[in-house]
DNA sequence: ACCTGAACACCGTTCAAGT
DNA sequence: ACCTGAACACCGTTCAAGT
């Protein structure tokens, strides 16, 4: 499968092509994961898809570690920094909500942000905006750094969850529905509350959790 | 190496011993994790420690996906479930603060549970008792649903991020000092502020933040 | 400078066969 | 019922060699 024609005109168009760089590999894989997840996202696999073979690729990337690194800012690009000039309060509400979905948009992102310590730059621009948005609403630096640790965790945890169950299969609440009520009284009058359509209130529920208390802590 | 002594008063004493069973397969792949970490987890490996041929697994373990479910439960085990005679926010204070003593004191033990929904009897259990918590604080049942949610979510992303700066090497701080100011003007000022050792008292802030929230709730 | 061929040291898993 | 041997279809990565 796959044949070669080579030069018909100049190169062939889309993927294949030659002379390869650091933006192609990233880009590529990208797709890649997009289309066959973490798991699926082999070098191997990678290099078929660019019409090289496997070792070329320790010519752009260290190894696939740093791929992944790069993956993840790449995925981080996506994220919109919003204007300085929004109050403070809807700056970090776009960055929460536009960060929930980017994590989501692109398959694993979430496992691949969550497990990597933020060094990218479209990472530290990000987190610049949001320590920036808590400075603005009048918290000492200590409480805007404490405060965007809390909106973060929340985010990647939430993040992971919703992928995970989105894609990992089934309703949950069908599950919990299933439980012994005597083990788990509470669960199983949970199964009824809760379904998936649920997350978008859900999330929406964390956000104005965490931005409610934020305002009042830059209140006093 | 590992010279086998055939049976010398029964069988070896400590690890490889014949007539697997579950729980024995799951123990050892803990042992493993502590020591080698998600990646060097390997059924080959995992099954060296054991004593006998990777394929024997399988007879105890549908593949290696059943496995970590398994692993993720266990590790789930080692946080107990407060008394219910507890005031409420008591109960849910423990559960955060041993949820992140639990997921630090095994090596990657956020990585497995977070990508992992809650279907085993130990979260199920511990996921219980915090919406009870909930509920007993006053909260309606789609609140304290949203509120276990909430705070799961932070528990989770914050003991990812801990797990993987505390091992993923270096300070953070010191890599934040090195930005260019003029890009990312909050972060290098931010960068005095944090330390390693900062992570308990920056998780005493996430937890009291989020129970001060749930109490102004579960008050009206 | 960039890519390939061949190889190394691994993986998870299946399956027929042994006891 | 439980375990092994052998095999399959993969991995990430190195390295000498090609252009």
């Amino acid at each position: 499968m796959g044949g070669r024609r080579p030069g018909l005109l100049g190169e062939e168009s889309g993927r294949r092509r030659r002379r390869l760089d650091r933006r192609q590999v990233v880009s590529a894989a990208l797709d890649l994961l997009d289309e066959v997840g973490l798991e699926g996202l082999t070098t191997r696999r990678l290099a078929e898809r660019l019409g090289v073979r496997s070792p070329s690729l320790y010519w752009h990337v260290r190894d696939k570690e740093e791929l992944l690194d790069l993956l993840a800012d790449r995925i981080m690009s996506e994220v919109p920094v919003p204007a300085p000039d929004l109050p403070w309060r809807e700056r970090l509400e776009r960055l929460l909500t536009a960060g929930r979905r980017t994590l989501l948009a692109h398959r694993d992102a979430a496992r691949i942000l969550a497990g990597r310590p933020p060094r990218g730059p479209h990472w530290l621009e990000v987190g610049n905006a949001a320590v920036g948005a808590l400075v603005d609403a009048g918290l000492p630096d200590r409480d805007a750094v404490d405060g965007v640790s809390l909106v973060v965790s929340y985010l990647m945890g939430f993040a992971l969850e919703e992928a995970e169950s989105a894609y990992g299969g089934g309703d949950y609440s069908e599950f919990l529905a299933t439980l012994p009520p005597e083990r788990f009284p509470r669960l199983t009058v949970m199964a009824g509350i809760l379904s998936r359509p649920d997350a978008d209130r859900q999330f929406g529920y964390g956000v104005r959790f965490l931005l409610d208390g934020l305002e009042r802590l830059a209140a006093r």
